[in-house]
DNA sequence: CGGGCGGCCTGGAGGC
DNA sequence: TGCCTCCAGGCCGCCC
């Protein structure tokens, strides 16, 4: 087995991605065959301080000598399933990595957790801001597990689409940015496609959700399912040397239109991309072609 | 109780 | 060059 690490690159200083829900899919996808089969032999925590402290004693004493049956995604959590009904939940946050490799490869600074695996192996947690989070639980726990519990419907799945947020959206203040970006309401977007979906649908960031009508909430939800596959299909690049390209609408190395190109020309109409801040967060759209 | 916002955290960038 | 400040953002929890 080569050596694989998947979540934020390091590649190179203009290069990143943020694990958004198609980077967490990505890595999904590709531990699940790496992690398969594998038995867990022993557990190390070198910085317990996640987003949530880590406890190394009840990671041992739950995960050690079960094996892994799958990975799952639920929102931008990580959930690999073991043996003996035990669930593993990682959060990337903004900065985590997963890596699968070989134990004698020299640790990194930032290596949180370490899974030592049967044959050599090690699952490793690498997360330099630490926004990222590892937890166990029993697998019948899960639906009822604190992080998960008050999460909303699956961008991509059955129960998201133009008629859910249209419902939901019936007596919400919030700007449509905001609202899109909360989990209650749908999981798994995040600033910047959230950004994106916007621009593609048409639709002003600062326009209350309440406001929206049934065709605009289709627009909304179809551009969400849009963004989000079309980054899943690609790999999970979310930003790929975007700063170089700002300004340079359609250019080579991203697929974003919007996000990062404040006074660049909107890909669309002759208008000038805008940054303005909603909830301390940044959001670039057209003022042009998303009319208030 | 909906929703705005502070805080967590590090590293990279930019200013001087 | 080094130091200082600002900024990035998912998500919880506090507070109005």
């Amino acid at each position: 087995m080569s050596r694989v690490v998947m979540g934020l690159s390091r590649s190179s200083s203009r290069e990143f991605e943020m694990p958004e829900l198609p980077e967490v899919e990505t890595v999904r996808r590709t531990l699940e065959p790496q992690l398969k089969g594998y038995k867990v032999v022993g557990v190390s925590v070198h910085e317990p301080r996640l987003r949530w402290r880590v406890d190394g004693a009840r990671l041992r004493r739950c995960i050690i000598g079960q094996s892994v049956l799958g990975v799952t995604r639920r929102a931008k959590y990580l959930q690999i399933f073991f043996s003996g009904d035990v669930c593993l939940l990682v959060h990337l946050g903004m900065t985590g990595r997963l890596s699968v490799l070989r134990s004698e490869v020299t640790l990194e600074k930032h290596d949180h957790v370490i899974f030592h695996l049967e044959g050599g192996f090690e699952l490793r947690f690498h997360d330099p801001r630490r926004f990222g989070s590892v937890d166990v639980c029993s697998i019948s726990d899960l639906p009822s597990h604190p992080r998960l519990a008050h999460l909303g419907p699956e961008p991509l799945g059955p129960d998201f689409g133009g008629d859910y947020l249209y419902t939901v959206s019936r007596r919400v203040r919030q700007p449509v940015k905001a609202f899109v970006m909360d989990a209650k309401r749908v999981v798994g977007v995040g600033n910047i496609y959230a950004c994106e979906a916007l621009f593609m649908a048409g639709v002003n960031p600062k326009t209350r959700a309440s406001r929206l009508g049934k065709v605009r909430c289709e627009r909304v939800a179809d551009a969400i399912r849009t963004v989000l596959t079309g980054a899943i299909e690609r790999g999970g690049t979310t930003i790929r040397d975007f700063e170089s390209t700002v300004g340079t609408p359609g250019g080579y190395g991203t697929n974003l239109l919007v996000y990062g190109r404040d006074g660049g020309g909107c890909p669309r109409c002759e208008g000038v991309i805008k940054r303005i801040v909603q909830v301390g967060r940044s959001t670039f759209y057209c003022p042009g072609c998303q009319r208030a």
